[in-house]
DNA sequence: CTTGCCTGCTAATACCTATTAGTCCTTGAC
DNA sequence: GTCAAGGACTAATAGGTATTAGCAGGCAAG
């Protein structure tokens, strides 16, 4: 249990300065800094048989930085109940992370209040990381606000409103993906479409899809915040335009209790993918959020950040799943 | 994007110094070293004012420690391919890190060398944690060997043979397991029965259910490398342990294609849960591996580690799975 | 012999926090 | 008036690395 082996034993070992060991190391030897090449190989050689390597911690702290991503979650960083909807994310900033040579440091310790993790908090750590990724539907303003400020790099996955001035981000096109969808319902003859979940008053991802379908819609469609049937079936819309997949599952099921054909007497589409796990046989039409991707690409414009380039908002197209809910409307 | 606030700051601010600013920050002020209670409320201010925390790395370079466990992984932490049969381990070691206040640190920058991550390399990293947990069917010894000698504190998820001394970690009871399923098997009848895997020659979780198997079964049984068929047939066993749930699941299939019953012709009994993804409606006979529990406890061990205790050895049992393709043997 | 340049290195410092030894001041006891 | 006993701090240091300014010695040109 000896003490760790350092550049200034591994100095003394050669009969060199620290400093040398660290030039030797960094093969800084180009430019302005020289080293005779038999010093370079007794420093190198002592390093090899103490199987020397440097603490990253005394590196972070000189050099100030340290390759490390920080992933930050609003919720538990490997979904239990979510049904995997973060994974795919994850897998991406992942990949990315590897290629990019960065470690991945997941922010478990931030304490849960009211339900979701804070940023902010007594014992922050999120300095640790050179950079972060966010991760979660809803992320509180005001945190997103004080990163901003504070220029501390961050991107998030997902879009997000301007918070004191831009958020840098990587996020899905949900309202050309839904306006496609309600453009697809039109022409197969659907003249009432009904918009299920909080629109406008949730999250911007919810927001979006919102402005996509209401856009796209004008005065067919119309908007119900809850999944109610009856609810539904009093507006006489003929297609279904739900935010979340479940609560889609859940409809067409009660639908078809009912005696209703799906898709022949009542359409779906679902908005995105199951955040909510939905065990179903039934193939909702909707669209795919490139979930890989958009991690991968987070962990792009966080490193070009950290190259000291600007904050890049960048969107992603979805990708269409023909499915078996959407149909011609009934006459 | 001014630099990041610093205890010397602060002290300037508050006309104190340094120290002082530390020990507010670390409410040492019982004992020997006394703060009066202005003072403290003046740096409290100024902290509150600033927004100031404490730089993580400062302080794991002073206290030399800094509640971050690494978790080092010979695959891809976030399994694509291996049928996310890591991510439950991930789960349990990530709801017992949130719990006892620690970030993860997720090595994913490790190089790839000959298909699998190396711990060691000229950027080694583990230091940046206070100690990790590993992850992995099988780990170098000599890395192990290394780590031991070191005095890394880490533990292993998954029995491992001594490496130069005894490896700390959580493995599961696959010998118990195995040989409860084979003693199940010879009670209804199996006469013959053979084990399909490595065995003695692979990692120490597929020797340890060979041992299980062959100290039950004895005599009756026999053991095929590869999932052959043909092979099984040619021993004239009744009863087919796989090491690998998907190599069950396939020979299963090839089973019912040749017109025989499963299992009423043939039983199977699957050693574990599945580590490549097999699709499939049948519900195999075998064991579950508590993964999750393990994990949680992984990280359990370590924390003991890391406060001075020598490093435990755990094994936790595995619970049995009925399924449908056990059987009594054909007469 | 001076000047200047090059080579090969080292001393010093910065990075940020935690801890310990010690200093200065006030107050109370004798 | 002296001494002791706290109280309230601060100075100094450690921890490991990267970087920069600078120094000693040798050599060639003038």
């Amino acid at each position: 249990m000896s003490r760790r082996v350092t550049q200034q034993d591994i100095a003394r070992m050669t009969g060199v300065s620290q400093a040398t060991v660290s030039l030797v190391l960094n093969g800084r030897a180009e430019g302005d800094v020289r080293i005779a090449p038999e010093t370079r190989e007794r420093v190198l050689e002592a390093i090899r048989s103490t199987g020397y390597v440097a603490d990253p911690i005394g590196r972070r702290l000189a050099a100030r930085h340290n390759q490390i991503l920080g992933v930050f979650t609003y919720e538990s960083v490997f979904p239990a109940g979510m049904g995997d909807f973060y994974h795919p994310f994850l897998v991406g900033i992942e990949e990315c992370a590897e290629r990019i040579g960065c470690d991945l440091l997941l922010f478990t310790s931030a304490p849960v209040i009211d339900g979701r993790r804070r940023i902010f908090h007594q014992d922050n750590r999120l300095r640790l990381a050179d950079g972060c990724v966010l991760l979660g539907q809803w992320l509180d303003p005001a945190e997103l606000t004080r990163l901003l400020a504070e220029g501390q790099p961050f991107v998030s996955v997902g879009r997000r409103d301007d918070a004191g001035g831009p958020v840098p981000y990587v996020g899905a096109d949900y309202p050309g993906a839904t306006a496609a969808q309600v453009r697809a319902a039109i022409e197969l003859g659907h003249q009432r479409l009904v918009y299920v979940g909080e629109g406008p008053d949730g999250p911007e991802s919810h927001a979006d899809r919102w402005r996509g379908f209401s856009a796209a819609a004008g005065p067919h469609g119309s908007r119900l915040a809850a999944p109610d049937l009856d609810a539904i079936l009093v507006t006489d819309s003929t297609c279904v335009f739900v935010e979340e997949y479940a609560d889609g599952v859940a409809l067409a099921a009660q639908a078809a209790e009912r005696g209703l054909r799906v898709p022949e007497d009542l359409s779906f589409v679902a908005l995105g993918d199951p955040t909510r796990s939905a065990p179903t046989d039934l193939d909702l039409t909707g669209f795919r959020i490139p979930r890989r991707e958009m991690g991968w690409q987070a962990v792009e414009v966080l490193a070009a950040i950290l190259e000291g380039q600007p904050g890049e908002q960048r969107i992603l197209p979805c990708e269409p799943v023909a499915g078996s809910t959407l149909a011609v409307a009934r006459a």
